[in-house]
DNA sequence: TGTACATCAGTGAACGCGCGTTCACTGATGTAC
DNA sequence: TGTACATCAGTGAACGCGCGTTCACTGATGTAC
């Protein structure tokens, strides 16, 4: 529920349109795709005139890097609410879980990454989640590992998880997950696959 | 060079403006982005008149779909042009080679590809790279992998190599690559962290 | 406590723009005789 | 070989639309006295 239901949204002060604003991008984003996200419809979504977001954001692609943001803060959230044990592997499926529960978003994140540099602050909430993945490897590893291996871990594992995380939804694997008894099981058995039985990527052989 | 380029594009009829407004995409696409990627834009970059377009494509979309199509068609291509031996490592370095060739066509086909069913024949390029990295893991079985083993290593090398073909081209990564003595060495550290080194995705450990 | 007033965060109308798409048209091409 | 004509693949003007953004405005809020 979007803090504009909250709160009574028919007061002229909104109370806090800021974050009211972020969060109906995020509807807009999953329910109509990245393509529909435009301040207008935002505003609309918000129950707010489309002058609205210029009392909180310059321009269009401020909202937007603001959106990105808030994705990578909310998964490093996930990344960071696994339970202990830590392991590489339970990252991993919150990873992928997040990327399927929100896939629009995820979307938009990572072209937001690509697309251009990301302000300062972004950048620290992209990284987040790769410090704590960091972190996993350095302690699955009981500190031996070298900087450059450990780099290499990091974004193997990454990639792994990005790879999984846009192309298992694809239809054309149901039956394999079918015969496999279930998501979940798909997930695990391709993490495996890749090397992340035991929460470390795999050293060279 | 474009066929538009190539013929005298100043004839009234064309030749085969199919052809050069797929190519014209492709150019504003790379050049300008996929939301740049009117109909309109790929008239002018065709040099044509905004409505000549429609009596080759039914709407817009349906040249969205033509170029993810060619995109996969090439994919295909790329994939299928490494050198004897075929190995999976050499098809994966050869997928992030088309990737990174093609950074915003790649995005295109799979936003494409996920965002619908895609039509059969763009499902059949789509399938045909899977198809040629589906046989390199048997033959290099020796064809002794049974099939649920060998769809979920198809998977996890897929995985891979989407994961690095997106992620690999972050900025952040250069000081490792510069550690590594380049952009190859680096590819190859990578798929090594990931099992590929023999051209095989590992087994269960 | 009550009042004047500056500031803040909204409104809603308006702008210019590029878009997808349609339409009547026209020039080029190829075929029948 | 030459001509009439159907067909094809273009043109260019026009349409309605939603967009990002600006602007003068106004209602609500908070503070100084």
């Amino acid at each position: 529920m979007s803090i504009a239901e909250v709160t009574d949204s028919r007061r002229y002060h909104h109370g806090d349109l800021r974050r009211a604003l972020l969060e109906a991008a995020m509807v807009i984003i999953e329910r109509d795709g990245p393509n529909a996200l435009t301040l207008r419809a935002v505003a609309r979504e918000a129950g707010v005139s489309p002058a609205a977001p210029y009392h909180h954001f310059k321009d269009k692609s401020e909202l937007l890097y603001a959106v990105a943001k808030e994705g990578f803060h909310r998964l490093k959230a996930a990344m960071g609410s696994v339970v202990v044990p830590i392991s590489t592997h339970a990252m991993g499926v919150a990873y992928v879980g997040f990327a399927h529960a929100n896939p629009a978003l995820y979307r938009v994140m990572y072209d937001c990454a690509r697309s251009r540099e990301m302000i300062p602050d972004s950048e620290a909430e992209e990284e987040g989640g790769i410090k704590l993945l960091r972190e996993s490897l350095i302690e699955a590893s009981c500190g031996t590992i070298s900087d450059i291996d450990l780099e290499l871990a990091v974004i193997a594992a990454w990639c792994a998880a990005h790879g999984l995380a846009e192309i298992s939804t694809f239809p054309q694997f149901q039956p394999l997950k079918d015969a496999l008894g279930g998501e979940q099981a798909f997930l695990r058995a391709v993490f495996e696959h890749l090397g992340y039985t035991h929460g470390l990527g795999q050293t060279n052989a």
